[in-house]
DNA sequence: ATGAATTCCTGTTGGC
DNA sequence: TGCCAACAGGAATTCA
């Protein structure tokens, strides 16, 4: 499931590919991956068609091509997607939604999707009022820095999470306060940090909020350097090679294993309609 | 206004 | 062998 280190291994992946090539020729194979869309199919196609993309940013799970028009062609992968560089006469994956022409080169853009939790979307720059100095899309502007991006601020992060009423793992899937973190890293941070996902955000100590950062960070760039996390090759990157980090996982998917510090059961729980992995000694619950 | 629950989707897996 | 439930989960939307 591409979280912030597999959409960066994607972005950089297709910026090698796209940066200075101009669209050909567009197909919308499958209409839900352009829901966002709101114009429609047609129009998506229109505002893609003839233009050229100058370069492919990101912000935790988003990313964005951008375009010689002003406008940005925005991809979320949600759990399944993958963007692909393949020739023009390969054939089309099982699951492929849309289709684009990268002239003059012999190749296409393919945006591939299982699950269709996906989507792309055209949408126009808009200058960004959290402290980046490129535009962002318009439709992601209330999406938070994500921890790796250096305007990040510590403090400003600290102070609003503890404000909040709310636990501290759904704190950190909280796009809107911290970018780019899902379930799987937010678990592994939590294990390095010692913290069980149902602390109360209000309770916890300005440095314990710092050790949590500098552990999230840790985990994410050792993730990214290992190319991202895979498990079932849904996911893979620009050239269709799958991360491999599923090894470094300390916590995540580990239920009934034995903990890496203190050689307890990982347990697995319930939690928002997925599942919550943890380690019994070193994360204690809290009281109530 | 805030926080939490619901919903979208498809392929795989495991139990009976 | 076949059927069905559970599961994977990001984030917009809806609800309380």
């Amino acid at each position: 499931m591409p979280e912030l280190p597999e959409v960066e291994v994607v972005r950089a992946g297709v910026e090698h590919w796209v940066a200075g090539r101009t669209v050909d020729d567009v197909a919308v194979l499958h209409p839900r991956s352009v829901r966002r869309h709101t114009a429609g199919a047609e129009d998506f196609s229109l505002r893609l068609k003839e233009r050229s993309f100058t370069a492919v940013r990101r912000r935790g799970k988003y990313l964005w091509l951008e375009l010689d028009s002003g406008d940005a062609m925005l991809a979320h992968l949600g759990m399944s997607g993958q963007l692909l560089v393949q020739p023009r006469e390969h054939a089309a994956e099982r699951h492929q939604r849309v289709r684009i022409g990268l002239g003059p080169a012999e190749r296409e853009l393919r945006f591939v999707d299982q699950r269709t939790f996906g989507h792309l979307m055209i949408d126009p720059l808009v200058d960004d009022t959290r402290g980046g100095s490129a535009g962002v899309p318009a439709v992601i502007s209330h999406i938070a820095l994500d921890p790796l991006d250096p305007a990040f601020d510590d403090d400003v992060f600290s102070a609003t999470l503890r404000r909040k009423r709310t636990e501290i793992k759904r704190a950190l899937l909280d796009q809107s306060l911290i970018s780019g973190v899902g379930n799987i890293y937010a678990d592994e941070a939590l294990w390095r940090a010692r913290l069980h996902w149902a602390r109360p955000t209000a309770h916890l100590r300005r440095p314990q909020v710092s050790g949590l950062l500098e552990h999230l960070r840790d985990v994410l760039r050792e993730a990214l350097a290992a190319g991202g996390t895979s498990f079932d090759s849904l996911y893979v990157n620009v050239n269709g090679e799958s991360g491999y980090f599923e090894r470094g996982l300390k916590a995540y998917g580990r239920a009934g294993q034995p903990c890496g510090r203190c050689g307890a059961a990982i347990r697995r729980e319930a939690f928002m309609n997925r599942s919550s992995y943890s380690c019994p000694g070193c994360q204690r619950a809290p009281r109530g």
